[in-house]
RNA sequence: GCCGGUGUGGCGAAAUGGCAGACGCACGGGACUUAAAAUCCCGGGACUGUAAAAAGUCGUGCGGGUUCGAGUCCCGCCACCGGCACCA
C-alpha cells in the first residue's frame, strides 16, 4: 500500500485541471483525454464531477471508522466517475477552528494553532493510508489566513448587502433607498465619512444639520444590512463562556460539553437568515437530498401561513396583534394571552385597572432577570419568574400550564365580546407576534389553559353544524357559530372560512394574511479566540453614540492578537479584549473583539477547493463556473458582456424565418393581469391581440402558444422589442438557469432578470452548440423546475426528427452544483442550512452561478459498536481504524466499510466480517499470483528490511492460469454479468451489491484453468476504485507480464493493444457491459400450481409462450396438484414463470 | 404529540409484483497437515416426516385487502431508530 500511495503522490495521479491550466504531457489524465502539455479551456476539459466530503475537524482523537465510511463511499464514486471518463474534483481539507484547541489553549496555554497543527499532521497521515484518491494540492484548512481572509470578505460582502423584497434579492447597500423623512446626507464611503472616524481632531456639533442625517440614514442602513448588531436576548453558556446560536442548544444545553445555558440580553452580531426562509424552502424542491433531510430543513424553517388580526384594548388605544394560522375560528376566541416578555407589557399594561394606576418601578421594568420583588404583585411575579426560567423550564419540565390575569380586557372584532387578557409563559415572545388569541375549543394548548382557569369555550367549528365537536382541532370540520350581521361562516368547510374571515378582516382593516417562520436570524458573533476576528472596527460619532464600520478589503486578513492567556476577561468579555493594543487603533477607534462561530469556515470551503490556491478573489470566476457547472460561456454572461449577447439573440430572432417578425413570443395574459403589467413595467399592451375563452374571459394572446398551458404558468407574452424597452433587460441576468430541458429534452438556457416584481425571461433552446430557438416572456416567481416546450415555438425549418437528432446529439447534461456531497447528518440543519443561505447570497451579488450549492446528498449511516451501541470511550467499544490497517490493510478496511450494507444505514461494526472481504482479496491474490513465487518471496521478506520489501514484490509471478487465450463464452458471460452489476450498484450508490458481485466472479473464475488475460484485465479495472492498491499492484504484473514487448502472443488469437497498458489504472476506460454476451440458450422456468412453486422446467430461451405452457402442463410434478381439477387459466410470464390455476 | 426512516435466518444483509434468504460472518462436516493455522470442498430458515431420502406444511413485525401470484402495492396497527417539540 505506501509503494502505491506514493506512485499516485509522485505522479499527482489525482490531481484535477481548471480551465487555464496546462495539463502536463506525462500525466495520464492527460493522454487519457489528448491533453498532454496543452492550455485548457473549459471546453477542452471533459464533463466535470465534483464529489464532496464533509470536512472533518481534526480532533486530537484522531480518525474514527465513521470518517472512512463517508470517504470510501465517494473515493469509490471518484475512482469509478474518473475511469468514465469524467474529471473528477475529489478534495479534503480540515474544518480546524473549533472550542477543544481553545479549551487546550487555556489549560496548558499552548497556541491553538501548534494543537491544531499537529492534529491536522496526524489526522492526514492517516487519511493518506487508507489510499483516497484526493487532489491533495486543493487541501484547504480554515485557519490558514489565506483561507479565513476570504471567509472575513464574505462577511463584508454581508455586511455590505440588504435584502431588496421588491427584487426579492440581496443586493449592494448602496441601492437601498432612505425613508422619504431622511435628507439625502453625505454617501457612505465617501471623503467627509472618513473624517468622521477621528471626531477628536475634528468634532461635528449636534446642531450639525448633516450630521444627524447621516446619522438617522446610518441607523437605517445598519438596520437594513445582511449582517448586523442586535441587542437581544441570546443563549449565554457560562462553562464555555460564550453566546451559543439556537442550532448549537439542545435541551437547555450546550451542544458542546452539555452545559446549562441562561437567556440573557446581548450585544451580538446577527445575519439575517430569515430573509431567506422563503428561498431556502423552496429550492429544497430543486435538489436531489434524501426525504427526511430536506423535511428536517422544512421542519427547521417552519413555515406557517395564517393571519394577523388585531384586538382593541377595552378604554385603552391600545392594540394587540395575534397570529393565528386559524383565522375562521375567531368566533371562538375566548381570551388573549400575551408572552411574558411582551411589549406592551413593558409600562403601560398593569394588572386591575387598566391603563391607570402604574406603579413607578413597573414603568422602568427591564426584562433582565434581576431580585424577585414584593409577594405582593402575582402580576409582576409571575412575570420575573418567567424570565428566571430556562426555556428547559418554561418548556419540556412545565407539564402544567401556568399564568394570571391582567385585568384588562380585549375586544374580539368579530362579535364586540370583551376577553380577558393574561399573560402565560406557554406562549413565546419570539414567534409571530408574541401574543395569541386563544381558542379552548379547538387547540390543546388553549383548552388546557381554560380548564384550568375556567375560561368559557365556544365551538366553532363541527362535523356539521348540528353535531357537538369534541375533537380540538381537526382542520376537517365545517364552522359553526360563527356569524355577525357583516359576515357568516357557518357551514364552509375550514379552508373557505379561512379565505372568506380573512379577506373581511383585511376589508375592514383589522388583520392581514401572514407568513410566519420558525427560523430565526442567525447568531454569528462568539466570545472566543480561536475563530475568525470580524473586520470590523467601532467608533463614536458626535453625540458619543458608538457605530461600527466595515474595514477596507485590503485590510484582510485580519489576523486575531498574540495572547498569553486565552480565557475569556474575568468581566465577560471575549479573550481577545485582553490584547489593548490590538484592540485600540492609533485614531481612537476600537476592534470588534467578538470571533465568528465554526461555521463560518464551513460555509464555503467547496468553494475554495474550485481554486485554492488563488490570492486575488476567493475563487476563480473560470473555475466556480466550470466545477459548478454554471453555463459554459457563462464568463461572456458577465454583465459586460451580456449586450453583446442578447444583440446576438436578438439578431437570430430578426431573422426568424417563419414569421419574418422581430420576436418569437408566446403565452397568454389576462386583461387584469395585464393591466398590472403594463403599470408595472411600462409595457404598452393595448396593440397585443385578444383571446376570450370559454368563460367569456378576455386574454391577451402571442402568436404562439397554448393558452391554457402558458396561463397555467403564470407566462406573460412580450416582444423582443418591448424587452428592450426595460433598462433593466440589457443588464445582466440575476440568474442563469443552465439545469433546464426543452420539450424535446433538448438543453435550455434560461436567463432571468427579476423587474418590478416580475421576472423576464430569456430563453435559448440550443441543440449541440447551435441555438433552435429563443423565447421570451415574463413569469410572476421562480418557479425553479417548470418544463419548457420547445416546440411549437421552433422556426419551422426544424422538423422533429431533426430535434431529436439534434437532442441525441447535446452535450452531457452537467449537474449545478456538488454533484454528490456524503456526510453525517448531524449537520442536516446547521452546517447544510448556513452554506446553502451563505451560497443565495452569493448568488443574489453575482459571485456564483448556481443558486444552491449541493445538488446531491447523501447521509452516511452511523457506525456502531459491534454492541449495537453508539462507540465511545466509556463503553470501551471504540474500533481504531489504525488498527484494522495494520492487521488487514487499507483495501480491506475500505471494502469492508462498504460491505457492511447500505450506505445510509445504521449498522453495527464487525471486526469479524472483515476477515471475509480480507478472505475475498485473498482468494483475488491467488487467482493473479503463482503461489509458488509467493512462497519465495514470503521466505525473502522475512529476513529483509520492511524497506526491501517493495524490491522484494517483484519476486512475486504471474498464475500460470492466465494466459492470452480468446474467452470462452461462459467467461464472457461471467465478466459482463459482473460489469453490468458492478456498473448498476455504483450508479446506485449500493456498493455492498457491487462488491457481492466482485466476490461472484472470483469465487467463478477461481475454477478457471485458463483465465484469459482480456477478462482478468476487466475484472481489475472494476476491483480498482474498491481496492486500488490491490488493484494497481496485480495490474502492474499483469501488464508487466503481457505487455507486447515481453510476450509473443500465442497463435494471435487476442492482440493486445498497446495503448491501455500504458495508462496508469486509475485512468483505464472502465468497462462496458455487451447484453448480446448475458443471453442465455436455455432457461429454468419455475412452474407454480396456485401460486405454489411445484416443479421448475428447462425451456429454450426463445420458446413461445404457448410452448411454455404446455411443457408446463406436462410436468408430473405439478400434475400431481392438478389431479381431480380443472384449469381455469395457465400465466406465462415470458422468461420468468409459468402459473397454473386450478380449482 | 408531530415528522421521517426501519422491521427478512444465529448475525450483517440480498431480492424491476414472479423460485425469499444472493454475498458474507458465525457454525457443523470433510480434504490437506504429525498437529494447528491458512487454504480448498460440502452443508445449514423452521416444523412434520424418514435409517437416510423422498415428500409435505409453515415462514419477510402484527391484522386485513388487492392480485393468478405480495417481503414488494393498499388500509389499519405494533415496535425500534433519528429529528422536532407549548411555533398558536
Amino acid at each position: 500500500e505506501p509503494k502505491w500511495q506514493q506512485f499516485w503522490e509522485e505522479q499527482q495521479s489525482f490531481r484535477a485541471f481548471n480551465p487555464g491550466e496546462v495539463v502536463p504531457s506525462e500525466h495520464p489524465f492527460a493522454k487519457r483525454h489528448g491533453l498532454e502539455g496543452k492550455k485548457v479551456s473549459a471546453a477542452d476539459l471533459p464533463p466535470k464531477y465534483y464529489i464532496l466530503d464533509m470536512f472533518p475537524y481534526p480532533s486530537g482523537a484522531g480518525l474514527h471508522v465513521g470518517h472512512p465510511e463517508g470517504y470510501t463511499a465517494t473515493d469509490i464514486l471518484a475512482r469509478y466517475k474518473r475511469a468514465a471518463g469524467l474529471h473528477v474534483l475529489h478534495p479534503m481539507g480540515w474544518d480546524a477552528f473549533g472550542l477543544p484547541a481553545e479549551q487546550y489553549a487555556i489549560k496548558t496555554g499552548q497556541h491553538p494553532r501548534q494543537t491544531t497543527e499537529a492534529n491536522i499532521a496526524n489526522f492526514t497521515k492517516q487519511i493518506k493510508s487508507l489510499g483516497f484518491s484526493y487532489d491533495w494540492s486543493r487541501e484547504v484548512d480554515t485557519t490558514d489566513p489565506k483561507y479565513f481572509r476570504w471567509t472575513q470578505w464574505i462577511f463584508l460582502k454581508l455586511y455590505n448587502s440588504w435584502f431588496n423584497p421588491e427584487t426579492n434579492q440581496a443586493e449592494p447597500i448602496e441601492t437601498l433607498k432612505y425613508p422619504a423623512e431622511s435628507a439625502p446626507g453625505v454617501p457612505p464611503g465617501s471623503a467627509s465619512d472618513k473624517s468622521s472616524g477621528a471626531p477628536t481632531s475634528h468634532a461635528p456639533t449636534r446642531q450639525d444639520a448633516g450630521g444627524t442625517s447621516e446619522t438617522s440614514r446610518r441607523a437605517y442602513r445598519d438596520s437594513k444590512r445582511l449582517a448586523f448588531v442586535m441587542e437581544a436576548p441570546v443563549w449565554w453558556c457560562e462553562q464555555l463562556g460564550t453566546v451559543l446560536a439556537n442550532e448549537e442548544v439542545i435541551d437547555g444545553k450546550s451542544e458542546v460539553g452539555g452545559f446549562p445555558v441562561v437567556r440573557r440580553p446581548m450585544r451580538q452580531w446577527m445575519l439575517r437568515i430569515t430573509a431567506y426562509a422563503e428561498k431556502l424552502l423552496a429550492d429544497l424542491d430543486t435538489i436531489d437530498w434524501s426525504d427526511s433531510l430536506k423535511e428536517m430543513q422544512r421542519n427547521w424553517i417552519g413555515k406557517s401561513e395564517g393571519a394577523e388580526v388585531e384586538f382593541q384594548v377595552d378604554g385603552s388605544t391600545d392594540k394587540i396583534r395575534v397570529f393565528t394560522t386559524r383565522p375562521d375560528t375567531l368566533f371562538g376566541a375566548t381570551y388573549i394571552v400575551l408572552a411574558p416578555e411582551h411589549k406592551l407589557l413593558k409600562g403601560n399594561l398593569v394588572p386591575f385597572g387598566w391603563p391607570a394606576n402604574t406603579p413607578e418601578d413597573w414603568k422602568k421594568d427591564p426584562i433582565a432577570p434581576h431580585e424577585i420583588g414584593s409577594p405582593t404583585d402575582i402580576f409582576r411575579n409571575y412575570r420575573l419568574l418567567a424570565f428566571a426560567k430556562s426555556d428547559l423550564e418554561r418548556t419540556e419540565l412545565a407539564k402544567e400550564k401556568t399564568g394570571v390575569f391582567t385585568g384588562a380586557y380585549a375586544i374580539n372584532p368579530v362579535n364586540g365580546e370583551k376577553i380577558p387578557i393574561w399573560i402565560a409563559d406557554y406562549v413565546l415572545a419570539t414567534y409571530g407576534t408574541g401574543a395569541i388569541m386563544a381558542v379552548p375549543a379547538h387547540d390543546e394548548r388553549d383548552f388546557e389553559f381554560a380548564v384550568k382557569y375556567e375560561l368559557p369555550i365556544v365551538h366553532v367549528v363541527g362535523p356539521d353544524a348540528q353535531t357537538t365537536y369534541e375533537d380540538w382541532a381537526d382542520e376537517d370540520g365545517v364552522s359553526i357559530n360563527s356569524a355577525n350581521s357583516e359576515i357568516v361562516l357557518n357551514g364552509l368547510p375550514t379552508a373557505e372560512a379561512k379565505a372568506k374571515i380573512t379577506a373581511w378582516l383585511e376589508a375592514k382593516g383589522l388583520g392581514k394574511k401572514t407568513i410566519n417562520y420558525k427560523l430565526r436570524d442567525w447568531l454569528f458573533s462568539r466570545q472566543r479566540y480561536w475563530g475568525e476576528p470580524f473586520p470590523i472596527v467601532w467608533k463614536k460619532d458626535a453625540n458619543g453614540t458608538a457605530y461600527h464600520e466595515a474595514l477596507p478589503e485590503s485590510a484582510l486578513p485580519l489576523l486575531p492578537p498574540a495572547l498569553d492567556d486565552y480565557k475569556p476577561t474575568p468581566d465577560g468579555q471575549p479573550p481577545l479584549a485582553r490584547a489593548q493594543d490590538w484592540v485600540n487603533l492609533p485614531d481612537g477607534s476600537v476592534r470588534e473583539t467578538n470571533t465568528m462561530p465554526q461555521w463560518a469556515g464551513s460555509c464555503w470551503y467547496y468553494l475554495r477547493y474550485l481554486d485554492a490556491r488563488r490570492d486575488e478573489s476567493f475563487c476563480g470566476t473560470l473555475a466556480e463556473h466550470y466545477w459548478m457547472g454554471g453555463p459554459t460561456e457563462g464568463l461572456l454572461l458577465r454583465p459586460e458582456q451580456w449586450a453583446a449577447r442578447l444583440s446576438e439573440l436578438f439578431a437570430y430572432a430578426n431573422s426568424h424565418p417563419s414569421t419574418g417578425k422581430q420576436y418569437i413570443t408566446y403565452g397568454v395574459v389576462g386583461e387584469a393581469e395585464a393591466a398590472r403589467l403594463q403599470a408595472a413595467t411600462g409595457l404598452d399592451v393595448s396593440g397585443y391581440r385578444r383571446f376570450v375563452d370559454d368563460q367569456a374571459i378576455s386574454h391577451i394572446l402571442a402568436e404562439h402558444g397554448d393558452a391554457r398551458t402558458e396561463a397555467a404558468r403564470g407566462h406573460f407574452a412580450v416582444t423582443l422589442e418591448d424587452l428592450l424597452l426595460i433598462p433593466e433587460v440589457v443588464m445582466h441576468p440575476d440568474r442563469i438557469v443552465h439545469d433546464r430541458k426543452s420539450g424535446m429534452g433538448l438543453e435550455a438556457i434560461l436567463y432571468e432578470k427579476r423587474v418590478n416584481g416580475f421576472i423576464c425571461c430569456v430563453e435559448e433552446v440550443r441543440g449541440k452548440n447551435q441555438m433552435l430557438a429563443i423565447k421570451t416572456f415574463f413569469k410572476k416567481k421562480t418557479t425553479a423546475a417548470h418544463a419548457s416546450d420547445g416546440l411549437d415555438h421552433t422556426p419551422e425549418t426544424l422538423r422533429r426528427s431533426e430535434l431529436t437528432k439534434a437532442a441525441a446529439a447535446a452535450p452531457v447534461k452537467v449537474t449545478p452544483g456538488v454533484d454528490l456531497y456524503v456526510g453525517g447528518t448531524e449537520h442536516a440543519v446547521l452546517h447544510l442550512l448556513y452554506a446553502r443561505f451563505w451560497h443565495k447570497v452569493l448568488f443574489d451579488l453575482g459571485y456564483v452561478s448556481t443558486p444552491e450549492p449541493f445538488f446531491k446528498l447523501v447521509n452516511q449511516g452511523l457506525i456502531l459498536g459491534e454492541d449495537m451501541q453508539k462507540m465511545s470511550k466509556s463503553r470501551g467499544n471504540v474500533v481504531n481504524p489504525d488498527d484494522i490497517l495494520v492487521e488487514y490493510g487499507a483495501d480491506a478496511f475500505r471494502l469492508y466499510e462498504m460491505f457492511m450494507g447500505p450506505l445510509e444505514m445504521v449498522k453495527p461494526w464487525n471486526t469479524k466480517g472483515v476477515e471475509g472481504v480480507y478472505r475475498f482479496l485473498g482468494r483475488v491474490w491467488r487467482m493473479y499470483v503463482d503461489e509458488a513465487s509467493e512462497v519465495e518471496f514470503e521466505q525473502a521478506s522475512t529476513t529483509a528490511e520492511p524497506a526491501q520489501h517493495r524490491e522484494l514484490l517483484k519476486l512475486i509471478k504471474l498464475h500460470a492460469g492466465i494466459k492470452d487465450a480468446e474467452p470462452t463464452k461462459e467467461q464472457l458471460k461471467v465478466l459482463h454479468t459482473c460489469i453490468k452489476k458492478v456498473t448498476e450498484d455504483l450508479d446506485g450508490l449500493r456498493f455492498n451489491t457491487a462488491i457481492s458481485a466482485m466476490m461472484v466472479f472470483s469465487n467463478e473464475a477461481m475454477n478457471w484453468a485458463t483465465k484469459p488475460v482480456s477478462v482478468m484485465r476487466e475484472f481489475l479495472i472494476l476491483l480498482q476504485p474498491f481496492a486500488p492498491h490491490f488493484a494497481e499492484e496485480l495490474w502492474e504484473k499483469l501488464s508487466k507480464a503481457q505487455s507486447p514487448k515481453s510476450k509473443v502472443t500465442d497463435g494471435g488469437s487476442a492482440t493486445l493493444d498497446l495503448g491501455p497498458w500504458t495508462l496508469d489504472l486509475g485512468y483505464q476506460p472502465w468497462p462496458k457491459f455487451d447484453p448480446a454476451l448475458l443471453v442465455e440458450d436455455t432457461l429454468e422456468i419455475p412452474v407454480q400450481v396456485n401460486g405454489k412453486l411445484r416443479d421448475v422446467i428447462r425451456v429454450a430461451a426463445t420458446a413461445s409462450a404457448q410452448e411454455i405452457e404446455s411443457l408446463a402442463l406436462k410436468s408430473e410434478k405439478a400434475q400431481q396438484f392438478m389431479a381431480g381439477q380443472t384449469v381455469k387459466k395457465v400465466i406465462v410470464v415470458p422468461k420468468k414463470l409459468v402459473n397454473i390455476v386450478v380449482g
